[in-house]
DNA sequence: CTGTTAGCGCCTTCAA
DNA sequence: TTGAAGGCGCTAACAG
């Protein structure tokens, strides 16, 4: 039978008040007792029940989480992640709090952390727009003492607690590997087509992506990027034009979103003239393109595992509690026609 | 507040125990009180607290999992997330008891099966070997009441609650995508290497990659399938006298393991004769070699998630839950050298 | 510094 | 058919 606290409180000769002091390393406790106790645990073999401590705790962790009130199918996946984490809250004991800030708002998306802060959750999580006001902020809920990750996007220069999304500088490097050899002997340029090179996560894929082509691939040459917002009428527009300025586009990269407007540029042209496209994030658009031929491979972020992570690391930090950073690594996935979910 | 069996029982004006009997659908209860009960709960939106209904009835799954006792790395990464589902065990109130048998062996399995039914567990799950003897002994264990799943690979004929394990005819023709494209404009043969045509799953990868294979790529032929049993040193020498045996070899599919032994071959193999190369499995050695260049990719099946899909699948059988099945499907990872995890 | 005691939300005898 | 009471493993006042 696996050992409970009595058993440890017996062992040891002490009470349970004690042995919960130790487990919990709550002050109080002279040294000997201490060592008796921690005795008993390793000799015994003790692994607290956490399930029966946190019905003790009765303890809840309120979370914040500020994402952009983006209308995109990423950003509505991000947001039915969370909501299916609020469905399992009960029994994680969380209490998730979602905050919606205006898109790529710096001033916003700030004045949304000091006042999440002011709230004094046990820990807060954002999509980072990557500027001097939002770092100042953050650094202001640090000095809180509030724990703090940041959510698909990261920040620069401040330390926080945790990064809760894909290391972008392999995704442009993985789409760079794989447009390259799609595209075979098929000799032109490559087109880029990002959202904004304000944004660190585009602008991470962008370089990487642009220092793999030349790299491993020389002899396709890029395009200048083209800045579509992720907004699929202004993304139409750039790729329409594209095309119809030049004929010889061999392959194209999507970094970010508005894919909308890209498929629909695409299916206008003849079948001929299709480039090999990589794209970001499976959504209705992505996968149904993915089906019809009309992009050859979508670059992907569960959305659900970046949430789910970055509950847990909140946790264990509200907790004081290590992070096996290895375990938080958020993957790449690569979806072919041949192997969506 | 979240409700609790309290708020229910005094709104409903019935005791404890009277709701229990109710959310638990034992006997013993008027059909007017467990409206009463009934209603209480709806209108209150009660949700029970597992965990504490857990600690509550102290109750442990005993699960049986049969696993192929084969020296491979993915067998031992499988052992080694039951291992960690193990020290979760106290949490999940699981039991995990592994049993090894022979791989590829009808009978021993289909003995452990036997062996596993008779001391009850609350739940099976196995690596199927694809034969009758097999079926019949799963048929056994189904007639006598026991959640059964299979596990990594599946068995016909026989309709067992569960397969944790991936699509392996979509894999297949995963393979055959990246394989064709990779090839770029390269004409010649292809390799299939193989571990037992007796396993479902390479059986069926088998079939798909050939059958893509000839609908999208006709220019490359396919050479007959080899056989290495899973095994390094066999497939070392199948692959070496291939290679030796012919000189027209432009790709080469390995859908089984033993991929030490084929990375061996390879090795030994002048650069500019190596194949486009596709594997399956992420391990020390395929991940090695898709750092140098021997491997161009790699399909990964996740053993931790089938391990944990299948202790879900389990429990929730054993307690009649149902199972969602979507959530349970497993994903097939796509890793290239860049998106390694 | 240490122990006693009363729960957390639920399940399970045992009586009525 | 129903209810009262005790306990699962742990934590947290409140006393000593």
């Amino acid at each position: 039978m696996k050992p409970t606290v009595h058993d440890i409180a017996s062992r040891a000769g002490v009470s349970l008040a004690t042995v919960d002091r130790v487990l919990n390393r709550r002050p109080g406790v002279s040294a000997r007792t201490r060592e008796k106790v921690d005795q008993a645990v390793s000799e015994l073999g003790f692994v607290r029940d956490v399930a029966a401590a946190n019905l003790a705790k009765g303890r809840v962790y309120p979370l914040t989480f500020i994402i952009p009130s983006n209308d995109n199918s990423f950003m509505r996946g991000l947001r039915l992640a969370l909501d299916e984490a609020t469905e399992r809250a009960s029994v994680e004991r969380i209490a998730i709090r979602i905050v919606d800030v205006p898109a790529f708002d710096a001033k916003a998306l700030a004045e949304a952390l000091y006042a999440a802060a002011a709230e004094a959750p046990a820990g807060i999580a954002f999509v980072a727009v990557d500027a001097p006001e939002v770092a100042a902020a953050a650094e202001h809920v640090i000095a809180a003492g509030i724990p703090l990750v940041t959510l698909v996007s990261d920040l620069s220069g401040v330390s926080h607690d945790h990064y809760a999304g894909i290391d972008n500088a392999a995704a442009g490097r993985t789409a760079a590997s794989l447009l390259g050899r799609f595209a075979g002997c098929r000799r032109g340029k490559v087109a880029v087509l990002a959202g904004s090179m304000l944004v660190r996560d585009h602008r991470e894929r962008c370089e990487a992506f642009a220092a793999a082509m030349s790299a491993d691939f020389p002899e396709l040459g890029l395009l200048p990027v083209l800045e579509g917002r992720d907004d699929p009428v202004a993304v139409e527009q750039l790729v329409s034009s594209l095309f119809s300025d030049r004929d010889d586009i061999v392959a194209l990269y999507s970094l970010g979103a508005g894919n909308r407007g890209l498929v629909r540029a695409l299916e206008r042209l003849a079948a001929e003239r299709r480039p090999v496209v990589i794209a970001h994030e499976l959504t209705e658009t992505t996968r149904g393109a993915l089906q019809s031929g009309l992009i050859d491979a979508v670059l992907n972020q569960d959305a659900g595992h970046e949430v789910r992570s970055a509950i847990r690391v909140l946790k264990a930090k509200a907790d004081g509690l290590p992070v096996v950073a290895a375990q938080e690594r958020i993957r790449i996935d690569i979806f072919l026609k041949d192997n969506l979910p």
